[in-house]
DNA sequence: TTTTATTTTTAGATTAATCTAAAAATTACT
DNA sequence: AGTAATTTTTAGATTAATCTAAAAATAAAA
């Protein structure tokens, strides 16, 4: 079953929205979502639902199917790899990036997307440190390490927190520290284990060792 | 003015038969070109006509108008930079080709055309031969040599015939020798000035120095 | 130069994707 | 619980691209 440019970008988006929210994707947040209005979301949910890619149900919103699942995946899959040849072959600059990236994502060719992916080296994440899924849909996640952990001058992206005291979490806001963030650990303290870091918007900062063995990342 | 996928592929049709005939493209061989019914053609071709796009008298054929040209180059150009990358830096073999620029071809953005022209060093040609237009839609052709001129091992596309001797046309008919073939000089013999070349298909032949100086071509 | 055949155009429908405006359902508030 | 506000859905239109079937124009042949 071969999908339109629409649909395909309405699934990408119930699949984002989905994975945020972790429930069901009102008319409303999808039409904003996909810069339409909800009487065009509510026709394409329901064409989509007879496609058996998206569970709908009236005025209770909608998710994917596995099936949805598996086309959103193999749409971001092309998204990311593109977007690694737009950054590292072609010299894309990081605001560039997704404009481009949202057309090349809907080209129809296994061979393309195989021949590309070999090409860039079989790259596990985007230049934004998400992953990219492996041709059976499959995301497979660099391991995760403390903060301590991570090698140097390494570009790495923040993946977790394993600590919940509120005075930790309150530093972090404080900092405007938050996953997904990417940085690279610039020194390690041998004395007293503290390590110094720079973030992607070039803002240095030195966190304690309690600090860093509270924070995962994985190299990207 | 930005142009439906479509509307683009019916531009690039009538660019290609236009080169092809010097005429005005009937709606008949239009809509063969481009798979689809004599009745679409002719809703197509009036929607280009007053966009400005398309010269079209009614029962006379169509033609493009200035702008319209400008836009097929366009991506005439887009489609052989791609299929330049296709084949250089992702593998595709040569039937591989068509479909997937086919696709890519219709990507907007004036930067991603700049970025790969010159990731894949300014190409003058695809890998058919074909000459990509620069981005004013200039065509650039390499300078054409006599078959006698060209360096050895080279390819090389057949570009004219500067005779017009029954004889030798009868001749290259009969060899199937035929305009935009591509080949290569193997050897040059010394002696009588003859050539011996190989053609893409593999089939090599000797060349008389008078058949090969009515012979031009350009490498590519 | 009529008649026939072909080509081209029109008329009317269909599908995908969208919209506005109004109706229906759900949620929130007093 | 009853009303107000919000969200969601329906109904009816519009645009791009296509189609079939029939009418009109042009070209070819007798």
């Amino acid at each position: 079953m071969t999908l339109t440019y629409t649909e395909e970008n309405y699934i990408k988006a119930l699949f984002h929205l989905y994975e945020e929210s972790n429930c069901s994707v009102s008319t409303n947040s999808l039409a904003d979502y996909v810069k339409t209005k909800p009487a065009s979301v509510n026709d394409m949910v329901k064409r989509l639902s007879k496609k058996g890619l998206v569970e709908y149900e009236k005025y209770k919103g909608a998710s994917l199917t596995a099936s949805g699942q598996k086309i959103a995946l193999a749409v971001i899959r092309k998204q990311r790899l593109w977007e690694v040849f737009l950054y590292e072959k072609l010299q894309f600059n990081w605001d560039e990036l997704h404009e481009v990236a949202e057309q090349l994502e809907h080209i129809q060719s296994p061979l393309l997307t195989e021949k590309l992916e070999q090409f860039l080296n079989y790259p596990k994440v985007d230049p934004h440190g998400d992953p990219i899924p492996d041709e059976y849909g499959q995301v497979i996640l660099a391991p995760q390490t403390t903060l301590s952990g991570l090698p140097i001058n390494k570009r790495a992206v923040l993946s977790s927190v394993r600590n919940t005291d509120p005075k930790l979490l309150q530093f972090l806001d404080k900092r405007q520290i938050r996953l997904g963030l990417k940085f690279e650990v610039l020194e390690k303290e041998e004395f007293d284990g503290s390590i110094f870091l720079r973030f992607e918007n070039g803002e240095k900062t030195f966190l304690s060792k309690e600090i860093a063995d509270s924070l995962m990342a994985r190299t990207i």
